[in-house]
This record gives C-alpha cells, structure tokens and sequence, in this order.
DNA sequence: ACGCTATCGTAC
DNA sequence: GACGTACGATAGCGTT
C-alpha cells in the first residue's frame, strides 16, 4: 500500500462475530456467569488489533440490520437454507452492539441492508474522496470490491498467523481469477449457505477455466457454441436464474444516499478505550482490558483541542450536536436578560496555546441550551456583560478550573463553579484520571445523568460540598503560583554540575572508558560483566542497577564504582528533574511558577500535581533539601507551612478502633515509640533507637500491606525477626488486624472500597485468581481507605481555612497543597492570626476519636521550615 | 521527529 | 512475587 493516502479500515461485523465464535467453539470463553462471550471477546481483540497494528486514521464497523432486505425482495429463498444462529451466539450480539455505543467505536447498521452493501458504499465514497479502504473480513464476497484503492484483510487461515492485505494481484494469485471477475465467479459457483443457485456441475477448477478463457460470464453464454456439449448442458440449466444470482451476489453502492457518510465521525481518536478498559473487565478478560488500556492515548486533556471546530465532531447517539452560533455583547446581554436566578450556564474557552496562563483567550463559548452554543469574542464589552450576570448564574464545563483560570487571567472574576463534568465523572470512577475535552452543549447534556448517577452512588453531596468548592480554591492557589529565587536555584546548579562532571570522571578512569552513566542497560554491562560484581534483583530486561542494588554493592564489595554511582544518580537527579527544569516553568508575566493540581489525578482521592510537580520536591537529603531554599515569600511575607502531624496513622487509629493504637496517641507524644514499647515489651522510656526506626517502618509499612521480606530488607534484619515483628505489632494492634481483614472481606465482596467521607474506588482485580494480582487489590483497598480519608480531611480543612481567611479579611494566601501540608504566604503582621485560624480550621476538620495534631512553622523559604 | 515502554528516583 | 499514591527524566526501541 503507498503511504500517503488516509486510510480508512471497515470492519465486516458479523463476520468477525461468527468467526471468534467458531473459533473457540470447541472451548468457549466465558464470563464469571459461565456465558459464553467468545464472539465479544474475538470481536474486540481483532478491533484493537486493527488499531494497534495498522493505525488507521478512520475505521467503522458494519453491521447487517434485522430482518429483510432487498435481496430478499428479489429472492424469497434468499438464504432460506441458513440455521439458525446458537442461542450464545446470539445473546452475544447485543452486548457487542451496547459496547460499541459506549466506546463510542463508529459502527454503521441500516435498514434493509447487508453489512457488504454497505462496505461497497463507504469504499466508493472512499475512493471518491481521494482515500484507500481496507475491508477486514474473510469473505470472498467482499473481493469483488478490491481495486486499487481497496484492500481486503484477510483473517489468518489454518496454519497460518497473520492477518494477510490481498489487493488485485494477491486475489488473482489466490482465485485464479481478477477482482473484476469475482462477481461472475460467485456466480459461476452459487452459494449453498445464502441458497443461491449456482451453475450445477461447475465448480472452482472450472469457472476459473471458463473465466479465464472467456473473461466474463456474458461471454461465456455468447460463445456457448463453442462449448463442449456436456458444457453446454450445464449452462443452459442455469440460464433461467443465472441473471437472479448474479444479481444477488453483485454487492450495490447504490442503494442509499452516500452523503450520510460522514468520514470524520469514523476517527479512531474518538474511541472511548478507557470506558472498554471497564467493560473488559466486566467480562472477566484482563486481555482485553489490557490491551485497551495499551490503546489510551497519553496525551492529557489541557492538551486536547477544545476549539469546536478543530475537534472531531462527536455524535452522541440519540443527542443531536449542537450547532454553534457567533454572537455579540449585545446579543449576549439580551439572552442573559432572559436567563432566570440560579439557571444554569455551561462555559468553555478556546485558547491560543495549551497553558491557560500564558495563552490568549481565542473565543468564549457560553450555552444555556444542550442544542445551541453561542461563541463570543473575547472583547471587553463582553467582559463586562459577563462579570455582570455569570454571578447569579450556576457554572457548568468540563475541567472548569483551568477555563476558570483563563477567564481570571483575562479580567473575569465574578466566577463560582457550580458543576464541573470531569469531576463528576472521575468521582463515578475514581480510577479514570484522563478526560476527553467537551462543549458546554455537551457539558449540559452529560450533566443530568451524571447528577443523577451521583445521587444514586451517594456521591452528591461530596460533589457539591467539598469536590467542587475545592476546585475554585485550587484554582486560585494555582493562579497566585509561587516565588523562585533564580539565583539560588542556578548557584546551586554549578555546584552541581561541577561535581557531577568530577564524579563522571572518576568513574570513566576507573572503568577505563566512557559511557552513558544514565543508561541502565550500559551500566548492567559495565558493573555485572565489565567489573563483574555480584548482581541482585532483576527487571523485565535484565539486571537492576537501582539504588537499593547499588548500596549493597557499595556496602559488600571493594569497589568503588557503586558508591559514586549513588551519588552521581542523587545530583543528576536533581540537575535534571528540578535544578534545569524548574526555572524554564517560571512564568514571564508574574515572575511566578504556578503548578496545576489535578484533582481528578488519582484513584485515592488526593492531589496530583504537575508541570512542575510540587509534591515531590526533595527534603530527605541535604543536597534536596537546597531546592526548597529556593521557593521563597514575596517581599514582606514570610511562608508559613502547617502540616498535620502522623494523619494517616491518626486515621488508621480512628477507623479501626484500635484501643492500643489510640492510646499510643493519647498517652505518648511519639506513637512510634509508643508502638516499640509495645511491641517489643519495653518501657516506653527504655526504647532504643533501633528498635523505634523498627517500629517507624512497621507502623508506616502495615498501611502499605508491607510484608516480612520487604521489612527485613528495610532494616537489614533477618526475615524471621521481621516477621515476628508484624506478627507482634498485629497482636498488639488486635483492632488494625481486624479492620484490614474486614476490608479485604468488604472489597472483594463488593469489588470496591468507600473511604469515610464517600470517595468509591472500583478494584476489580479483588475478583481475580491470580494470587500476586489479588494480594495487590488487597493492599490497594486497605491503603486506598487510609489515604483517601486523610485526603478528605485535608480536603475538608482548606475549604474552612479558605473560608475563614475571607471572613477574617486577611490578604494571606494559601499556595501549595502536599497531601499533609499546606503552604501560605502571609504577610509579615498577619502571622500570628493566619495560624491560629490555620490550626483551628484543621484541628477541626474532622471529630476523631484521636485529636488530629497540626505542626506550624515559618520561614523565609520552604526549605527553612523543616 | 515522534511515541511508547522500561527503568529509575523524588514526594507523602 | 514481595509497599500504597503520584509525576517526570532519560534511554532505547519502533514507527512515520
């Protein structure tokens, strides 16, 4: 095929259906009720396959319709001799049918027509239009449409493995006979299974004969003199029905009005893979549920167009697209006048770039109706119009904090979300953390089903009452972003660069030769065959040359490469990850690095937080620790971080119950040392220091499901004591013990887990028999009602520190959010009254049966307040 | 040139 | 196989 052209893939649906059925026939795949879904299953492998091999710009599946078509018309025998389709067969139609809607895979059924109609008509709509088509069935019906701009992919046959391109040479090479001839074939040939009547007496030898002697089957009855007499005999039998065949095995392009066919609606960016991920699932196939999950495209949704007329129109079944229509302030005033108190506006921006703080604002598009957009320019005079009514209005949009951000940025401020449709849906399934881009028509659509599900999840009021509040505090923490000394940072940075470069050498003399320290497949080389040091754990693809392997080999060799490895990996890391790519994120405008929180980001419920990622900047190590030096306050503030103190023990405390663990709280001040007391049957005050790290790593390591292996690789121990470890933490700690088995029995039991304020996790893989899949479930579910709950809290206490700010009037700001932290910048006389309201507001967050503890500090930079 | 996956490392 | 949740840099491979 040339390489150029759009390509457009039609799928023969039911061939593919009766193909996957049969092919498993003798061991059908079933589902966790025992039905049979081989056919879903081959269907959609085959689908993904197409797209993952053979990337297609556009692919469609046909489908036959129900019931009569004009064939039959011209035939009442038209294939009468067909049995009828297998009961499992055809309950499996339906579900492919109902998949296919909601992955929004473009599938094309009408009435009256067979599947192969309709591939001949697209294929000549293709064609007219300048593009290849490339049929995917088995059916040599189809052949009689291969061209040069027409393929067909032919499944693998017996004996063989792939998928075969057949275009006009490979169908002569396989029939004997050219594309052009097929119909007169088939002809020549009849179908038994579709009970059309053929030549009685020919078979495939001789139709190719005849064919090629004669080229076409007029030809063959005009030179019927010619013939032998045993021929001719055979000829003139079929003469009667011989035109009745022919026309039933010729496949019509024009039988309905081609214009309906809409090439753009067949994108395959437009597939829905995430929503297959769930279905698959549903079916019981991990396969499939992989294999979709391979075909999500990485790209984030800011990333996405969200110009109408740049993204592919959606056609949503059953809701007609909306049109747009460009309007003016003076329109926009009139429509707003109509508006009632409290109606709803959906919202979208169009952008010159992909950064709400930095693009332009191109166009404002605004709908109170899910059938018509109206789209603005971005003028002063519509500012003011807005700014003007949006206050008494309920916002509605998807990702409405970054449209929110881009509006601010622009002069808009009267702005309260009142719903955003990608959180709705990420808080109906927490594990979609990516979203396609929607118009506010569509926004409006979605949105009553989505309240609706909410409502009937018990999610509405999280929804309404901490998702969507949060979101416009986050929004204008992101806005205000945060002050980078430039010069710390790139003084840090050639001290960085100097030693690392120093360190390189050393390694290159000592190895004798150059290579790339940061390839982890040229230091495999280098250390386990080159220096031939023992190797530890491996990867997929080889050897580790982790930290942790590289610390053994430093602490059990004589080698001196391993120990400068480590450190070269430390301050390449920080080179790389935040000394260079930090300042490139400060923004020209306000001097400022402003992050985007993601609050759809993960499956807990916390944060995310990206370009750059403030929740990982570094602290543990002193060279880290220097980044932080470099966030600073404005001049006249001073940073303040409050952080709550051991929360997602505190949680654990409280929703187990555990008697000894809350007393560990209340009666110490160190719950580790509290919990090495216990554990190892010591005077809280007699506790060494190895043995409080110990209980450290198990109190944080129980809320990870951590196990003996891991506990005694941690504190070099043997894995026997480790064990007795946990086995005497769990004794001690009856209550924890009790609540993680309880969950695991919850969460397998109802395949999801709820955190204490509502937030769903679905966990699917608690139904599954693979034994290392299943512990992970588990530990995913326990974990997941831990740090979702503290995530709630947190969530809870800066939406009341939000608020308490505005009422106490101060000009302090709240920053970043680090999962237990937050950061503020405060202006020097407002110190003293931002942390008494900031300790109030998250000391009260939640009533627990342990008091939840906050750690207040200032500083002139992030790094000074640890 | 671009996209995907593997490996590694940072945070809580 | 073995510790939960994230984001991001780099290498290396494959595709366009």
């Amino acid at each position: 095929m040339p390489d150029k052209k759009r390509r457009v893939f039609i799928v023969d649906g039911y061939g593919q259906i009766y193909r996957s059925y049969f092919a498993f026939l003798t061991n059908p795949l079933k589902d966790k009720d025992g039905n049979n879904v081989s056919a879903v299953f081959g269907f959609f492998n085959t689908v993904m396959m197409l797209v993952r091999q053979y990337r297609p710009e556009y692919i469609v599946v046909a489908m036959d319709s129900r019931g009569k078509t004009f064939r039959h018309e011209m035939y009442d025998q038209y294939k009468a001799n067909r049995d009828k389709t297998p009961d499992d067969l055809h309950a499996q139609v339906p579900i492919i049918d109902d998949f296919l809607d909601r992955m929004n895979i473009p599938h094309y059924e009408r009435q009256g027509m067979e599947a192969d109609d309709i591939i001949a008509t697209i294929a000549r709509k293709a064609s007219r239009e300048g593009m290849e088509t490339v049929m995917v069935t088995g059916d040599k019906d189809l052949l009689q449409l291969v061209r040069d701009d027409v393929f067909a992919l032919r499944p693998p046959r017996k004996g063989e493995k792939e998928y075969r391109l057949c275009g006009k040479p490979e169908v002569e090479e396989i029939f004997g006979v050219r594309p052009d001839q097929i119909v007169d074939y088939l002809t020549i040939l009849g179908d038994s299974s579709d009970n059309v009547p053929g030549i009685s007496g020919i078979g495939e030898k001789g139709a190719v004969k005849l064919l090629s002697e004669y080229q076409s089957l007029d030809n063959i009855y005009s030179s019927i003199g010619s013939m032998s007499k045993g021929i001719q005999a055979k000829l003139e039998a079929a003469r009667d029905h011989i035109e009745l065949s022919r026309n039933l095995v010729t496949l019509r392009d024009d039988v309905f009005d081609d214009s309906e066919i809409d090439f753009e609606s067949f994108g395959v960016s437009r597939i829905d893979w995430r929503t297959g991920v769930g279905l698959f699932r549903g079916i019981g196939s991990e396969n499939l549920a992989k294999a979709a999950e391979r075909l999500i495209p990485a790209e984030d949704f800011t990333l996405m167009p969200e110009n109408a007329t740049e993204a592919p129109e959606r056609e949503v079944p059953g809701n007609a697209k909306a049109t747009t229509r460009d309007i003016s302030a003076m329109e926009l005033k009139d429509i707003l006048s109509k508006t009632m108190d409290r109606d709803l506006l959906a919202i979208d921006v169009e952008l010159s770039g992909d950064d709400e703080m930095k693009a332009d604002l191109a166009s404002i598009s605004i709908s109170t109706t899910a059938s018509e957009v109206l789209r603005l320019q971005p003028t002063e005079e519509v500012r003011d119009v807005l700014e003007g009514w949006m206050g008494r209005l309920r916002i509605v949009g998807q990702n409405l904090k970054m449209k929110k951000k881009a509006l601010r940025r622009w002069g808009l401020v009267d702005f309260t979300s009142y719903a955003d449709t990608m959180l709705a849906s990420w808080l109906l399934n927490t594990s979609q953390t990516k979203f396609e881009a929607e118009d506010p028509s569509e926004s409006l659509g979605n949105l009553e089903r989505l309240e609706r599900e909410l409502s009937e999840k018990g999610l509405q009021d999280i929804f309404h009452n901490l998702e969507m509040p949060l979101s416009d505090i986050l929004c204008s923490m992101e806005y205000e972003g945060i002050t980078l000394d430039t010069g710390r940072i790139e003084d840090f940075g050639r001290d960085l660069e100097k030693e690392v470069l120093s360190i390189q050498h050393d390694i290159y003399t000592l190895c004798g030769y150059e290579f790339n320290l940061n390839s982890p497949k040229q230091l495999q080389e280098v250390l386990f065959v080159e220096r031939n040091l023992p190797t530890g754990k491996k990867t997929k693809s080889g050897f580790s040359t982790d930290s942790d392997v590289l610390e053994s080999l430093a602490d059990n060799t004589e080698d001196p490469v391993p120990e400068l490895l480590l450190r070269y990996r430390l301050l390449s890391k920080l080179l790389s990850t935040y000394v260079n790519a930090l300042p490139t994120l400060i923004n020209p405008e306000t001097g400022r690095v402003h992050t985007t929180f993601l609050q759809t980001g993960t499956a807990t419920g916390r944060l995310s937080s990206k370009n750059p990622n403030l929740q990982n900047i570094p602290i543990r190590t002193e060279e880290g620790r220097r980044i932080r030096d470099a966030f600073v306050p404005k001049a006249g503030c001073r940073l303040m971080s409050a952080d709550y103190s051991q929360i997602e023990l505190v949680v654990l405390s409280h929703i187990s119950g555990d008697i000894n663990l809350r007393n560990a709280f209340l009666h110490g001040e160190d719950v580790h040392r509290e919990t090495a007391a216990l554990i190892f049957d010591e005077f809280p005050e007699m506790v060494t220091p190895e043995h409080r790290r110990a209980a450290k790593t198990i109190n944080f390591g129980i809320m990870y499901g951590m196990s003996a292996f891991r506990l005694a690789r941690d504190l070099k121990i043997p894995r026997k004591d480790a064990q007795r470890f946990i086995d005497s933490y769990f004794e001690q700690y009856r209550g924890v013990r009790e609540f993680i088995e309880q969950t695991k029995e919850q969460a397998r039991r109802d395949g999801f887990v709820k955190t204490a304020q509502g937030h769903i996790r679905y966990i699917p893989e608690m139904r599954s028999s693979n034994k290392t899949e299943l512990a992970a479930a588990e530990r995913a579910a326990v974990n997941t009602i831990i740090q979702g709950t503290a995530a709630e809290i947190m969530k809870k206490a800066m939406i009341s520190m939000d608020q308490a700010i505005k009422d106490a009037g101060l000009k302090a700001k709240m920053l970043l959010q680090v999962h237990d932290e937050v950061i503020f910048e405060v202006p020097e006389d407002e110190c003293s009254a931002l942390e008494d309201l900031v300790r109030r507001c998250m000391e009260g967050a939640a009533k627990l049966s342990v008091p939840l503890k906050v750690g207040i500090e200032f500083g002139s930079s992030w790094g000074e307040m640890h």
